[in-house]
DNA sequence: GGCTCACTGTACAACGTTGCAGGCAGCGAC
DNA sequence: GTCGCTGCCTGCAACGTTGTACAGTGAGCC
C-alpha cells in the first residue's frame, strides 16, 4: 500500500494540510517544519496521489492523441514529435488508434475516456466537412489534418493546396509534362487527397499543360502496397507519363518497387515525388524528392494551442484559429540529382 | 460544467446511489424506476467521472508504454499492437519515450505519473542486467526487450539467439561463407546485439565456419542512416563477404541502400537478412528477407501478463515469467527469390 | 400472527487530495 | 492594554464515485 498524505503526517507529527502545503511549496512553512515533513516524506517514500490530486483540481495532466494507426510512418513520426512537445510542457500523451475510421473517431470523440485527459489531439482521416459540428466538445479539442475546414475547434494543419502546386511546379520545371497521380480519391474536394490534387491542377492550368484523367489513380488507403497496386496498374493500362506525384511518401515508395519491378529507370524514364519527409524517403533507393508538409511545426504548434484552451489563457472569447505549417521541396535523387 | 450523480439523482427523484446502481447493473431494481434513471441520464447527458471511479477503485482503466522512440518503425509497429491488445481488453495506453537512454528509463520507472496507469510495460535499451533489481516497483511492471534476464518481474521477449542462428544456418545453407554483422554491439552480452551475434557465431561454429572480427561492424544506434554508413565503412575497409545479417530491418534497408550505391548486386553478389519483419521490408527492392520475431504474440502476450499481475489473478504467489514468442524467418528476394 | 426471505432503495463513509476559513502566538503601534 | 498584523499551522468540507450497512415492503410459510 502506497503511503498517503495522512501518513506522512502522522510520522512528521503536523497535519495533512501541513503536508500538503509543504509538498505545494506554500511560502509560510519554518524551516524547520519543512524539514521533518520532508524527512517524513524520504523515510516514507511518499508519492502524490495524482488520481486524487486530479480528482481536486480537475485537471490530469495528460492529452489524447487520436490517429488512424502507429503503423502508418506518417502517423508515428507524427505522435513523436506530438510526445515530445508536450513532454516539453509537462504533459504525457494517451494514444488512440481509430483507423482512420468515421464511427470510431467518433466514438473517441465522445468516450468517456476523454475525461482521463485534459484535451484532446485528433487526426481525423473518416470524419468530413458535414460532420464539423460533431467536433463541438465539453472539452478542448484540437483538430489536425485536412477533412474538417472552418469548424468549431482550433485547427492546425498544413499547406496542402500550395505545397501540392510547388511539387507539381517543380515536376514542370524540369521539362516532364506528364505527370501521374498516385492516391486519389474520386470525386474528394475537402481532405488531403481533394487539396493536393487541386494544387496539382492549378500548377498544370498556370503552365497551360492539359490534364489528363488517365494519368489519375485513386486508392482510398495510403499503405505501401496500395502503391504499388496503383503503378502496375497504371503500367497495365498503357498510358504514358514520365513523373509521378504520390500523395504520400509510403504511396511513392510503394509506387517505385513497382516501377522498377517492371525495369524503368528513376529518374531518368520517371521521376518521382512524394509527399511527408519521412525519414525512411531518405534511404530508398533512390531516395525521394518530398514535400516536407512541417510536422514538427504542427506537433509543437498543436500542443501549445491545446494547452492554450486548457489553461483558459484562450478562454471560449477567442474564436476558433487555422494554423498553417509552412512546407517546402526535399530535393533528392528521385527527380534527378541536384547540383 | 458536467452533470454528476447527484444532479441526475436530483432530476430523476432518487438517491444518488440508484444512480449509481443503475449505471453498475445492480441487480435488484425495479423497471420503472430504471427508466426514470436512464431518462435523466439521457436528459442530462450525464457521463461518468472516470477519475473519481478511479479515486474509488484505485483503478485508472490505461497502462503505460514505454519505448525508445516512435520513429523507429518497430517501436512504431510494437505500440500499434500493444494499442490493440490493450484495447482490446478495455484499456487505454499512455506512451512515454525514453530514447533508449538509462537515466530517462529509470526516470519512468520512478515517475509519480506512474498513477495515472495501473502497471507499465517497458521496453528498455538503456537499463542493463545490473539494473535488474530496479525493476521491483510498487506496481506491475512487465519488461520487454533483451536487456535485462531473470529480473524480478514478468518478461516476454524473443527468441534472439536461436533466431539469429536460424538466419545466419539459412544464409550458409544457400552457400554464404562470409557473412557480414550489421549493428553489434561492442563487448555486449546480454541485449538484442549480445544474443544475435551469439546465435550468429554458434551457427557458424556449428558449420565449421571461422568467424572473421573483420566482418563485424559496431553501431549503437540502429537507425536507417548508421546501416548505410556501417555498410560504406566495410565497402572501404576492402573485406571480402557474400552476405550480411543487419541486427534489424532498418539497418538491413540502410546497407541495401549503400549496397546498391556502390554498385553491388542483391542477392546476386551479396544477401542480405534482416531482422524485425517491418511492414516496409516488404516494399523494399529487393524486398527483404527476414526474421519476424513475433512482435504480435509479444505485444499480446505483454498485455495479458501485466492485466493478470494488475487484476490480482497471479499474485505475489506467481514468480515471475520469462515468457519468449515464436520466431520464422520470412523469405524474400534479398536472398535470393524462392522456389 | 410472527417468522424468514427476497426485493428495492437509502444513508453514510471513504478513496487522497486541496481550498477556505480560521486559530493562535508574537510583535509593533497606539 | 488592546488592536491589528504577519507568520505558521490546523480542521473541515469538498471533488464524484462506490462499498457497506441497513431500512422498509411484501410474499410465502409454519
Amino acid at each position: 500500500m502506497a503511503a498517503t498524505l495522512h501518513d506522512v503526517a502522522h510520522l512528521a507529527g503536523v497535519s495533512i494540510k501541513t503536508v500538503s502545503n509543504v509538498i505545494n511549496d506554500y511560502p509560510h512553512i519554518r524551516v524547520q517544519t519543512r524539514e521533518k515533513v520532508e524527512a517524513a516524506i524520504a523515510e516514507l517514500g511518499y508519492r502524490p496521489n495524482l488520481t486524487a490530486r486530479n480528482l481536486r483540481s480537475g485537471r490530469t495532466g495528460a492529452i489524447s492523441l487520436a490517429l488512424p494507426e502507429l503503423s502508418l510512418s506518417y502517423f508515428a513520426e507524427l505522435a513523436d514529435s506530438v510526445i515530445v512537445a508536450a513532454e516539453r510542457r509537462g504533459m504525457t500523451v494517451l494514444i488512440e488508434q481509430t483507423g482512420g475510421d468515421r464511427a470510431r473517431e467518433l466514438e473517441v470523440l465522445r468516450s468517456p475516456r476523454r475525461q482521463l485527459t485534459d484535451g484532446l489531439l485528433i487526426s481525423a482521416l473518416g470524419l468530413g466537412q458535414d460532420d464539423a459540428l460533431l467536433l463541438e466538445q465539453p472539452y478542448p479539442v484540437v483538430l489536425l489534418g485536412e477533412r474538417i475546414f472552418d469548424g468549431p475547434t482550433d485547427h492546425v494543419t498544413m499547406r496542402n493546396v500550395e505545397a501540392a502546386r510547388a511539387a507539381t511546379e517543380y515536376l514542370l520545371a524540369r521539362g516532364r509534362r506528364r505527370i501521374a497521380i498516385i492516391g486519389a480519391h474520386e470525386g474528394e474536394v475537402i481532405g488531403s487527397a481533394g487539396l493536393r490534387l487541386r494544387g496539382h491542377r492549378e500548377a498544370l492550368e498556370a503552365a497551360a499543360v492539359p490534364f489528363d484523367q488517365d494519368l489519375i489513380r485513386c486508392t482510398a488507403l495510403w499503405h505501401r502496397s496500395n502503391g504499388a497496386t496503383s503503378m502496375r496498374e497504371l503500367l497495365a493500362s498503357g498510358v504514358r507519363f514520365d513523373a509521378v506525384f504520390a500523395f504520400n511518401d509510403t504511396l511513392a515508395l510503394g509506387a517505385m518497387r513497382a516501377l522498377q519491378e517492371a525495369g524503368i529507370r528513376i529518374p531518368y524514364d520517371v521521376a518521382v515525388v512524394g509527399f511527408d519527409n519521412l525519414d525512411e524517403s531518405l534511404y530508398s533507393l533512390p531516395s525521394l524528392t518530398t514535400v516536407d508538409p512541417g510536422r514538427e511545426e504542427i506537433a509543437e504548434t498543436a500542443v501549445r494551442v491545446l494547452l492554450d484552451r486548457i489553461e483558459g489563457k484562450a478562454d471560449p472569447v477567442v474564436p476558433p484559429r487555422e494554423i498553417f505549417a509552412e512546407f517546402s521541396i526535399v530535393e533528392r535523387e528521385s527527380t534527378g540529382v541536384p547540383g
